[in-house]
DNA sequence: GAAATTTTGGAGTGTCAACTCCATTTTGGC
DNA sequence: GCCAAAATGGAGTTGACACTCCAAAATTTC
Protein backbone atom coordinates (compact mmCIF):
# COMPACT_ATOMS: atom_id res chain seq x y z
CA UNK A 1 0.00 0.00 0.00
CA UNK A 2 0.80 3.38 -0.98
CA UNK A 3 2.31 5.46 2.22
CA UNK A 4 -0.13 8.70 2.17
CA UNK A 5 2.76 10.85 3.36
CA UNK A 6 4.65 10.21 0.19
CA UNK A 7 1.29 11.68 -2.00
CA UNK A 8 1.42 14.59 0.65
CA UNK A 9 5.14 15.29 -0.08
CA UNK A 10 4.52 15.06 -3.65
CA UNK A 11 1.35 17.71 -3.13
CA UNK A 12 3.88 19.96 -1.24
CA UNK A 13 6.42 20.28 -3.31
CA UNK A 14 3.96 21.13 -6.72
CA UNK A 15 2.49 23.49 -3.97
CA UNK A 16 6.19 24.92 -3.59
CA UNK A 17 6.44 25.43 -6.98
CA UNK A 18 3.28 27.88 -8.22
CA UNK A 19 2.78 30.39 -5.33
CA UNK A 20 3.49 31.67 -1.97
CA UNK A 21 4.94 29.33 0.69
CA UNK A 22 6.57 29.95 3.97
CA UNK A 23 6.28 26.28 5.71
CA UNK A 24 8.92 23.85 5.26
CA UNK A 25 10.14 22.58 1.02
CA UNK A 26 9.77 26.51 -0.02
CA UNK A 27 12.39 26.96 -2.57
CA UNK A 28 15.06 29.49 -2.40
CA UNK A 29 16.12 32.19 -5.28
CA UNK A 30 18.72 29.85 -6.75
CA UNK A 31 16.17 26.75 -6.08
CA UNK A 32 13.83 28.52 -7.76
CA UNK A 33 15.97 28.78 -11.25
CA UNK A 34 17.78 25.35 -11.21
CA UNK A 35 13.85 24.39 -11.12
CA UNK A 36 13.36 26.51 -13.71
CA UNK A 37 16.19 25.46 -15.40
CA UNK A 38 15.32 21.87 -15.27
CA UNK A 39 11.39 22.32 -16.14
CA UNK A 40 12.75 24.42 -19.74
CA UNK A 41 15.20 21.59 -20.66
CA UNK A 42 12.70 19.29 -20.29
CA UNK A 43 10.30 21.05 -22.54
CA UNK A 44 12.71 21.44 -25.22
CA UNK A 45 14.28 18.04 -25.44
CA UNK A 46 10.60 16.48 -24.85
CA UNK A 47 9.27 18.67 -28.03
CA UNK A 48 11.50 17.14 -30.08
CA UNK A 49 12.01 13.65 -28.73
CA UNK A 50 8.70 12.84 -27.45
CA UNK A 51 8.42 12.37 -23.35
CA UNK A 52 9.21 8.87 -23.74
CA UNK A 53 11.92 9.87 -26.15
CA UNK A 54 13.76 11.37 -23.60
CA UNK A 55 15.21 9.73 -20.13
CA UNK A 56 15.92 11.96 -16.93
CA UNK A 57 19.25 11.52 -17.82
CA UNK A 58 18.64 13.41 -20.73
CA UNK A 59 17.27 16.01 -19.19
CA UNK A 60 20.55 16.38 -15.91
CA UNK A 61 23.11 16.55 -18.98
CA UNK A 62 21.41 19.72 -20.38
CA UNK A 63 20.11 21.46 -17.49
CA UNK A 64 23.68 20.30 -16.00
CA UNK A 65 22.29 19.29 -12.82
CA UNK A 66 22.49 15.90 -10.78
CA UNK A 67 20.18 13.21 -10.37
CA UNK A 68 19.78 13.86 -6.50
CA UNK A 69 19.16 17.94 -7.52
CA UNK A 70 16.09 16.96 -10.44
CA UNK A 71 15.21 14.17 -7.91
CA UNK A 72 15.07 16.93 -4.96
CA UNK A 73 12.84 19.46 -7.01
CA UNK A 74 10.44 16.40 -8.96
CA UNK A 75 9.59 13.50 -6.87
CA UNK A 76 9.34 11.15 -9.96
CA UNK A 77 9.25 11.63 -13.59
CA UNK A 78 5.73 12.35 -14.04
CA UNK A 79 6.38 14.76 -11.95
CA UNK A 80 8.39 16.55 -14.37
CA UNK A 81 5.92 15.25 -17.05
CA UNK A 82 3.12 17.73 -15.51
CA UNK A 83 5.41 20.45 -14.83
CA UNK A 84 6.50 20.10 -18.86
CA UNK A 85 2.68 20.29 -19.66
CA UNK A 86 1.80 24.02 -17.23
CA UNK A 87 5.22 25.11 -18.99
CA UNK A 88 4.66 24.41 -22.34
CA UNK A 89 0.86 25.89 -21.88
CA UNK A 90 2.24 29.31 -20.72
CA UNK A 91 4.49 29.16 -23.17
CA UNK A 92 2.29 28.70 -26.19
CA UNK A 93 -0.69 30.31 -24.95
CA UNK A 94 1.53 33.40 -23.19
CA UNK A 95 3.06 33.70 -26.96
CA UNK A 96 -0.30 34.18 -28.29
CA UNK A 97 -1.23 36.72 -25.62
CA UNK A 98 -0.69 39.66 -27.44
CA UNK A 99 -2.18 38.26 -30.73
CA UNK A 100 -5.56 37.34 -28.67
CA UNK A 101 -7.08 40.41 -28.02
CA UNK A 102 -7.47 41.54 -31.43
CA UNK A 103 -9.00 38.66 -32.31
CA UNK A 104 -12.40 40.44 -32.37
CA UNK A 105 -11.73 41.85 -35.92
CA UNK A 106 -10.71 39.84 -39.26
CA UNK A 107 -8.01 41.55 -39.33
CA UNK A 108 -7.11 40.57 -35.89
CA UNK A 109 -7.88 36.78 -36.79
CA UNK A 110 -5.88 37.08 -40.01
CA UNK A 111 -2.99 38.20 -38.04
CA UNK A 112 -2.93 35.52 -35.77
CA UNK A 113 -3.04 32.66 -38.72
CA UNK A 114 0.14 34.75 -40.26
CA UNK A 115 2.44 34.32 -36.92
CA UNK A 116 1.19 30.73 -36.31
CA UNK A 117 2.02 29.45 -40.46
CA UNK A 118 5.04 31.80 -40.46
CA UNK A 119 6.32 30.06 -37.15
CA UNK A 120 5.64 26.64 -38.44
CA UNK A 121 7.31 27.93 -41.57
CA UNK A 122 10.32 28.98 -38.96
CA UNK A 123 10.44 26.41 -37.41
CA UNK A 124 10.93 23.99 -40.30
CA UNK A 125 7.31 22.64 -39.54
CA UNK A 126 9.28 20.49 -36.88
CA UNK A 127 7.67 19.22 -34.07
CA UNK A 128 3.93 20.16 -34.64
CA UNK A 129 1.96 22.05 -31.39
CA UNK A 130 4.00 21.31 -27.91
CA UNK A 131 0.46 21.25 -26.36
CA UNK A 132 -1.08 18.96 -28.85
CA UNK A 133 1.84 16.75 -28.81
CA UNK A 134 1.71 16.29 -25.30
CA UNK A 135 -1.97 15.48 -25.99
CA UNK A 136 -1.24 12.83 -28.27
CA UNK A 137 1.28 10.75 -26.58
CA UNK A 138 0.09 11.48 -22.48
CA UNK A 139 -4.48 11.65 -23.07
CA UNK A 140 -4.69 7.29 -22.65
CA UNK A 141 -1.64 7.08 -20.36
CA UNK A 142 -2.49 9.89 -17.17
CA UNK A 143 -5.70 10.84 -16.45
CA UNK A 144 -4.37 13.73 -14.21
CA UNK A 145 -2.23 15.36 -17.23
CA UNK A 146 -5.15 14.11 -19.53
CA UNK A 147 -7.37 16.58 -17.64
CA UNK A 148 -4.65 19.68 -17.55
CA UNK A 149 -4.62 19.68 -21.08
CA UNK A 150 -7.71 19.73 -21.57
CA UNK A 151 -8.13 23.02 -19.35
CA UNK A 152 -4.85 24.37 -21.72
CA UNK A 153 -7.70 23.83 -24.55
CA UNK A 154 -10.49 25.16 -22.96
CA UNK A 155 -8.20 28.72 -22.37
CA UNK A 156 -7.40 28.65 -25.81
CA UNK A 157 -10.67 27.70 -27.22
CA UNK A 158 -12.29 30.53 -24.77
CA UNK A 159 -9.43 33.31 -26.04
CA UNK A 160 -10.74 32.77 -29.56
CA UNK A 161 -14.54 32.69 -28.44
CA UNK A 162 -13.98 35.66 -26.94
CA UNK A 163 -12.92 37.33 -30.12
CA UNK A 164 -15.44 35.92 -32.03
CA UNK A 165 -18.50 36.60 -29.46
CA UNK A 166 -17.72 40.06 -29.22
CA UNK A 167 -18.17 40.49 -33.02
CA UNK A 168 -21.45 38.41 -32.61
CA UNK A 169 -22.19 41.31 -29.39
CA UNK A 170 -21.70 44.03 -32.18
CA UNK A 171 -23.82 42.63 -34.52
CA UNK A 172 -21.34 42.04 -37.20
CA UNK A 173 -22.01 38.29 -37.46
CA UNK A 174 -25.36 36.72 -38.79
CA UNK A 175 -27.89 36.13 -36.14
CA UNK A 176 -27.29 32.29 -36.93
CA UNK A 177 -23.80 32.34 -36.62
CA UNK A 178 -22.40 30.13 -33.14
CA UNK A 179 -19.34 32.10 -31.97
CA UNK A 180 -18.29 29.54 -29.70
CA UNK A 181 -18.83 26.60 -32.41
CA UNK A 182 -16.61 28.53 -34.50
CA UNK A 183 -14.05 28.95 -32.45
CA UNK A 184 -14.16 25.30 -31.13
CA UNK A 185 -13.38 24.49 -34.94
CA UNK A 186 -11.14 27.12 -35.47
CA UNK A 187 -8.76 25.39 -32.55
CA UNK A 188 -9.82 21.93 -34.95
CA UNK A 189 -8.15 23.16 -37.98
CA UNK A 190 -5.18 24.51 -36.27
CA UNK A 191 -4.44 21.57 -34.44
CA UNK A 192 -5.20 18.85 -37.30
CA UNK A 193 -3.07 21.69 -39.40
CA UNK A 194 -0.09 21.53 -37.32
CA UNK A 195 -0.08 17.41 -37.43
CA UNK A 196 -0.21 17.42 -40.93
CA UNK A 197 2.24 20.01 -41.29
CA UNK A 198 4.46 18.45 -39.06
CA UNK A 199 4.04 14.67 -41.46
CA UNK A 200 4.49 16.76 -44.43
CA UNK A 201 6.39 18.83 -43.79
CA UNK A 202 5.10 21.80 -45.24
CA UNK A 203 2.13 24.24 -43.79
CA UNK A 204 -0.30 23.96 -46.59
CA UNK A 205 -2.68 21.92 -44.05
CA UNK A 206 -2.64 24.32 -41.94
CA UNK A 207 -3.00 27.21 -44.10
CA UNK A 208 -6.05 25.35 -45.84
CA UNK A 209 -7.61 24.44 -42.58
CA UNK A 210 -7.26 27.98 -41.19
CA UNK A 211 -8.35 30.03 -44.55
CA UNK A 212 -11.21 27.82 -44.77
CA UNK A 213 -12.45 28.55 -41.43
CA UNK A 214 -11.79 32.30 -41.67
CA UNK A 215 -13.08 32.39 -45.16
CA UNK A 216 -16.44 30.83 -43.67
CA UNK A 217 -16.28 33.90 -41.11
CA UNK A 218 -16.05 36.50 -43.45
CA UNK A 219 -19.02 34.60 -44.98
CA UNK A 220 -20.97 35.21 -41.74
CA UNK A 221 -20.42 38.76 -41.59
CA UNK A 222 -23.87 41.01 -41.40
CA UNK B 1 30.53 -0.59 -39.88
CA UNK B 2 27.49 -2.03 -40.73
CA UNK B 3 27.70 -4.89 -43.06
CA UNK B 4 25.68 -4.65 -45.80
CA UNK B 5 24.16 -7.88 -46.10
CA UNK B 6 22.73 -7.37 -43.05
CA UNK B 7 20.63 -4.34 -44.23
CA UNK B 8 19.70 -6.78 -47.19
CA UNK B 9 18.36 -9.68 -44.64
CA UNK B 10 15.97 -6.88 -43.50
CA UNK B 11 14.96 -5.91 -47.15
CA UNK B 12 14.46 -9.30 -48.11
CA UNK B 13 12.12 -10.21 -45.05
CA UNK B 14 10.39 -6.57 -45.46
CA UNK B 15 9.74 -7.73 -48.93
CA UNK B 16 9.04 -11.43 -47.69
CA UNK B 17 6.19 -9.74 -46.26
CA UNK B 18 4.28 -8.11 -48.67
CA UNK B 19 3.58 -9.94 -52.36
CA UNK B 20 5.41 -13.11 -53.86
CA UNK B 21 8.34 -14.60 -52.90
CA UNK B 22 10.05 -17.76 -53.84
CA UNK B 23 13.36 -16.79 -52.73
CA UNK B 24 14.63 -17.89 -49.46
CA UNK B 25 12.74 -16.49 -46.22
CA UNK B 26 9.51 -17.10 -47.35
CA UNK B 27 6.74 -17.54 -45.25
CA UNK B 28 4.09 -20.59 -44.83
CA UNK B 29 0.59 -20.18 -44.42
CA UNK B 30 1.32 -20.90 -41.09
CA UNK B 31 3.91 -18.22 -41.12
CA UNK B 32 1.74 -15.46 -42.17
CA UNK B 33 -0.58 -16.22 -39.66
CA UNK B 34 1.62 -15.57 -36.68
CA UNK B 35 3.21 -12.64 -38.64
CA UNK B 36 -0.38 -11.16 -38.88
CA UNK B 37 -1.54 -11.90 -35.31
CA UNK B 38 1.78 -10.48 -33.83
CA UNK B 39 0.98 -7.24 -36.30
CA UNK B 40 -2.45 -6.77 -34.91
CA UNK B 41 -1.70 -7.37 -31.42
CA UNK B 42 0.99 -4.65 -31.75
CA UNK B 43 -1.48 -2.53 -33.18
CA UNK B 44 -3.72 -2.75 -30.70
CA UNK B 45 -1.18 -2.82 -27.95
CA UNK B 46 0.23 0.64 -29.42
CA UNK B 47 -3.12 2.47 -29.91
CA UNK B 48 -3.99 2.06 -26.93
CA UNK B 49 -0.96 2.79 -25.10
CA UNK B 50 1.82 4.41 -27.49
CA UNK B 51 4.07 2.89 -29.36
CA UNK B 52 7.05 4.22 -26.47
CA UNK B 53 4.42 2.05 -23.77
CA UNK B 54 4.38 -1.06 -25.56
CA UNK B 55 7.21 -3.44 -24.90
CA UNK B 56 8.26 -6.01 -27.49
CA UNK B 57 7.52 -8.18 -24.26
CA UNK B 58 3.87 -7.19 -24.29
CA UNK B 59 3.19 -7.85 -28.03
CA UNK B 60 4.42 -11.56 -27.02
CA UNK B 61 2.15 -11.83 -24.26
CA UNK B 62 -1.18 -10.57 -26.60
CA UNK B 63 -0.15 -12.73 -29.76
CA UNK B 64 0.86 -15.28 -27.46
CA UNK B 65 4.51 -16.04 -29.34
CA UNK B 66 8.07 -16.20 -27.94
CA UNK B 67 10.42 -14.02 -28.44
CA UNK B 68 12.15 -15.93 -31.26
CA UNK B 69 9.09 -15.89 -33.00
CA UNK B 70 8.69 -12.38 -32.99
CA UNK B 71 12.47 -11.69 -33.86
CA UNK B 72 12.09 -14.44 -36.84
CA UNK B 73 9.42 -12.21 -38.43
CA UNK B 74 10.69 -8.97 -37.37
CA UNK B 75 14.90 -7.65 -37.28
CA UNK B 76 14.05 -5.02 -34.58
CA UNK B 77 11.27 -3.30 -32.98
CA UNK B 78 11.32 -0.60 -35.57
CA UNK B 79 10.70 -2.76 -38.04
CA UNK B 80 7.46 -4.21 -36.36
CA UNK B 81 6.52 -0.26 -36.00
CA UNK B 82 6.84 0.26 -39.96
CA UNK B 83 4.23 -2.88 -39.74
CA UNK B 84 1.88 -1.38 -37.46
CA UNK B 85 2.05 1.78 -39.31
CA UNK B 86 1.35 0.12 -42.70
CA UNK B 87 -1.20 -2.01 -41.00
CA UNK B 88 -3.34 0.47 -39.57
CA UNK B 89 -2.83 2.92 -43.02
CA UNK B 90 -4.88 0.08 -44.45
CA UNK B 91 -7.19 -0.52 -41.20
CA UNK B 92 -8.35 3.33 -41.21
CA UNK B 93 -8.60 3.71 -44.98
CA UNK B 94 -10.43 0.20 -45.61
CA UNK B 95 -13.09 0.89 -43.22
CA UNK B 96 -14.13 4.41 -45.13
CA UNK B 97 -13.70 2.70 -48.34
CA UNK B 98 -17.20 2.45 -48.58
CA UNK B 99 -17.88 5.53 -47.81
CA UNK B 100 -15.07 7.07 -50.18
CA UNK B 101 -17.26 6.41 -53.20
CA UNK B 102 -20.19 8.79 -52.04
CA UNK B 103 -18.22 11.90 -50.91
CA UNK B 104 -19.26 13.32 -54.45
CA UNK B 105 -22.53 14.63 -53.03
CA UNK B 106 -23.43 16.52 -49.41
CA UNK B 107 -25.71 13.59 -48.27
CA UNK B 108 -22.40 11.14 -48.47
CA UNK B 109 -20.06 13.37 -46.83
CA UNK B 110 -22.49 14.04 -44.33
CA UNK B 111 -22.83 10.19 -44.34
CA UNK B 112 -18.97 9.73 -43.90
CA UNK B 113 -18.88 12.83 -41.08
CA UNK B 114 -21.71 10.40 -38.87
CA UNK B 115 -20.02 7.31 -39.46
CA UNK B 116 -16.89 8.95 -37.71
CA UNK B 117 -18.69 10.84 -34.72
CA UNK B 118 -20.42 8.00 -34.50
CA UNK B 119 -17.21 5.44 -34.11
CA UNK B 120 -15.55 8.10 -31.73
CA UNK B 121 -18.85 7.65 -29.34
CA UNK B 122 -18.65 4.18 -29.43
CA UNK B 123 -14.53 4.23 -28.54
CA UNK B 124 -15.89 6.43 -25.52
CA UNK B 125 -13.70 8.96 -27.11
CA UNK B 126 -10.31 7.16 -26.13
CA UNK B 127 -7.27 6.60 -28.73
CA UNK B 128 -8.10 9.82 -31.33
CA UNK B 129 -6.68 8.50 -34.59
CA UNK B 130 -4.33 5.01 -34.86
CA UNK B 131 -2.85 7.21 -38.11
CA UNK B 132 -2.36 10.88 -36.42
CA UNK B 133 -1.63 9.24 -33.20
CA UNK B 134 1.55 7.35 -34.72
CA UNK B 135 2.10 10.53 -36.93
CA UNK B 136 2.70 12.71 -33.73
CA UNK B 137 4.55 10.20 -31.71
CA UNK B 138 7.16 8.85 -34.70
CA UNK B 139 7.31 11.90 -37.09
CA UNK B 140 10.14 13.37 -35.39
CA UNK B 141 11.66 10.35 -34.53
CA UNK B 142 11.93 8.28 -37.53
CA UNK B 143 11.86 9.69 -41.12
CA UNK B 144 11.03 6.62 -42.91
CA UNK B 145 8.17 6.24 -40.92
CA UNK B 146 7.20 9.92 -41.26
CA UNK B 147 7.35 9.68 -45.62
CA UNK B 148 5.07 6.35 -44.82
CA UNK B 149 2.39 8.55 -42.79
CA UNK B 150 2.78 11.49 -45.09
CA UNK B 151 1.51 8.87 -47.66
CA UNK B 152 -1.10 7.67 -45.90
CA UNK B 153 -2.44 11.50 -45.44
CA UNK B 154 -2.44 11.74 -48.79
CA UNK B 155 -4.24 8.70 -50.34
CA UNK B 156 -6.97 9.87 -47.45
CA UNK B 157 -6.72 13.69 -48.53
CA UNK B 158 -6.88 12.15 -52.02
CA UNK B 159 -9.92 9.98 -51.63
CA UNK B 160 -12.07 13.23 -50.17
CA UNK B 161 -10.76 15.75 -52.85
CA UNK B 162 -11.95 13.04 -55.57
CA UNK B 163 -15.38 13.61 -54.19
CA UNK B 164 -14.97 17.55 -54.46
CA UNK B 165 -13.70 17.01 -57.74
CA UNK B 166 -16.61 15.37 -59.17
CA UNK B 167 -18.65 18.04 -57.29
CA UNK B 168 -17.13 20.62 -59.16
CA UNK B 169 -16.62 18.52 -62.89
CA UNK B 170 -20.18 18.23 -62.60
CA UNK B 171 -20.56 22.40 -62.38
CA UNK B 172 -22.32 22.18 -58.45
CA UNK B 173 -19.67 23.84 -57.30
CA UNK B 174 -18.58 27.90 -57.53
CA UNK B 175 -16.07 28.60 -60.17
CA UNK B 176 -14.00 29.70 -57.70
CA UNK B 177 -14.01 26.80 -55.45
CA UNK B 178 -10.98 25.11 -54.62
CA UNK B 179 -11.42 21.03 -54.11
CA UNK B 180 -8.33 20.26 -53.17
CA UNK B 181 -7.77 22.74 -50.67
CA UNK B 182 -11.13 21.77 -49.26
CA UNK B 183 -10.01 17.92 -49.06
CA UNK B 184 -6.71 19.47 -47.57
CA UNK B 185 -8.85 21.74 -44.87
CA UNK B 186 -11.13 18.78 -43.74
CA UNK B 187 -8.47 16.04 -42.99
CA UNK B 188 -7.23 19.34 -40.81
CA UNK B 189 -10.16 19.88 -39.05
CA UNK B 190 -11.07 15.83 -38.79
CA UNK B 191 -7.61 15.08 -37.30
CA UNK B 192 -7.26 18.57 -34.62
CA UNK B 193 -10.92 17.18 -33.92
CA UNK B 194 -10.29 13.90 -33.46
CA UNK B 195 -7.32 15.02 -31.07
CA UNK B 196 -9.36 17.37 -29.42
CA UNK B 197 -11.81 14.52 -28.83
CA UNK B 198 -9.32 12.33 -27.45
CA UNK B 199 -8.22 15.33 -25.09
CA UNK B 200 -12.25 16.25 -23.88
CA UNK B 201 -13.84 13.06 -23.81
CA UNK B 202 -16.48 14.21 -25.97
CA UNK B 203 -17.28 14.84 -29.66
CA UNK B 204 -18.12 18.22 -29.59
CA UNK B 205 -14.80 19.88 -31.54
CA UNK B 206 -14.87 17.21 -33.96
CA UNK B 207 -18.40 17.41 -34.95
CA UNK B 208 -17.82 21.41 -34.89
CA UNK B 209 -14.23 21.36 -36.55
CA UNK B 210 -16.76 18.64 -39.60
CA UNK B 211 -19.37 21.02 -39.68
CA UNK B 212 -17.95 24.02 -40.30
CA UNK B 213 -16.03 22.63 -43.36
CA UNK B 214 -19.01 20.98 -44.47
CA UNK B 215 -21.30 24.00 -44.19
CA UNK B 216 -18.53 26.20 -46.29
CA UNK B 217 -18.81 23.53 -48.40
CA UNK B 218 -22.41 23.79 -48.47
CA UNK B 219 -22.20 27.67 -49.62
CA UNK B 220 -20.22 26.78 -51.96
CA UNK B 221 -23.06 24.88 -54.14
CA UNK B 222 -23.49 26.71 -57.38
C1' DG C 1 9.96 -40.14 -47.37
C1' DA C 2 14.15 -37.50 -46.96
C1' DA C 3 16.43 -33.22 -47.13
C1' DA C 4 16.04 -28.43 -46.79
C1' DT C 5 13.82 -24.74 -44.80
C1' DT C 6 10.82 -22.53 -41.86
C1' DT C 7 8.73 -22.14 -37.37
C1' DT C 8 8.90 -22.41 -32.48
C1' DG C 9 10.58 -22.78 -27.38
C1' DG C 10 12.74 -20.70 -23.81
C1' DA C 11 16.60 -19.51 -21.31
C1' DG C 12 19.89 -16.09 -21.43
C1' DT C 13 22.64 -11.24 -21.87
C1' DG C 14 23.87 -6.58 -21.76
C1' DT C 15 22.41 -2.01 -21.57
C1' DC C 16 19.92 1.72 -20.09
C1' DA C 17 16.89 4.33 -17.38
C1' DA C 18 14.37 5.47 -13.19
C1' DC C 19 15.12 6.16 -8.76
C1' DT C 20 17.92 5.98 -3.98
C1' DC C 21 21.27 7.20 -0.45
C1' DC C 22 24.27 9.72 2.18
C1' DA C 23 27.64 12.96 2.68
C1' DT C 24 28.90 17.81 1.78
C1' DT C 25 28.26 22.56 0.60
C1' DT C 26 25.47 26.60 0.36
C1' DT C 27 21.88 29.63 1.72
C1' DG C 28 18.66 32.26 4.65
C1' DG C 29 16.77 33.91 9.11
C1' DC C 30 17.90 35.77 13.53
C1' DG D 1 28.26 34.22 13.16
C1' DC D 2 25.09 30.24 14.11
C1' DC D 3 21.79 27.01 13.17
C1' DA D 4 18.29 24.94 10.42
C1' DA D 5 16.85 24.02 6.03
C1' DA D 6 17.77 23.83 1.24
C1' DA D 7 20.84 22.68 -2.60
C1' DT D 8 24.29 19.75 -4.61
C1' DG D 9 27.60 15.72 -5.83
C1' DG D 10 27.97 11.33 -7.31
C1' DA D 11 28.16 6.56 -6.72
C1' DG D 12 24.96 2.71 -6.38
C1' DT D 13 20.74 -0.32 -6.97
C1' DT D 14 17.02 -2.40 -9.25
C1' DG D 15 14.27 -3.70 -12.78
C1' DA D 16 12.77 -3.62 -17.42
C1' DC D 17 13.46 -4.18 -22.04
C1' DA D 18 15.47 -4.94 -26.64
C1' DC D 19 17.69 -8.41 -28.54
C1' DT D 20 20.53 -13.20 -28.92
C1' DC D 21 21.39 -18.09 -29.18
C1' DC D 22 20.88 -22.82 -29.96
C1' DA D 23 18.31 -26.65 -30.22
C1' DA D 24 13.88 -28.96 -31.40
C1' DA D 25 9.61 -29.43 -33.92
C1' DA D 26 6.84 -28.69 -37.95
C1' DT D 27 6.35 -27.93 -42.77
C1' DT D 28 7.47 -27.69 -47.58
C1' DT D 29 9.73 -29.45 -51.65
C1' DC D 30 11.35 -32.82 -54.69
Amino acid sequence: MEPFFFCYTVDMKNIASNGANNGPNRLTKKGKETRARIVAAAAELMFGNGVAGTSVEDVQRKASVSASQLYHYFSEKRALIAAVVAYQTEQVLGAQEPLFGRLDTLEGLQAWRDAIVQLQLERQCQGGCPIGSLASELSETDAAVRAELAEAFGRWEHAIAAGLRAMAARGELRPGANPDRLALALLAALQGGLLLTQVRRDTEALAAGLDVILAHIRAQLA
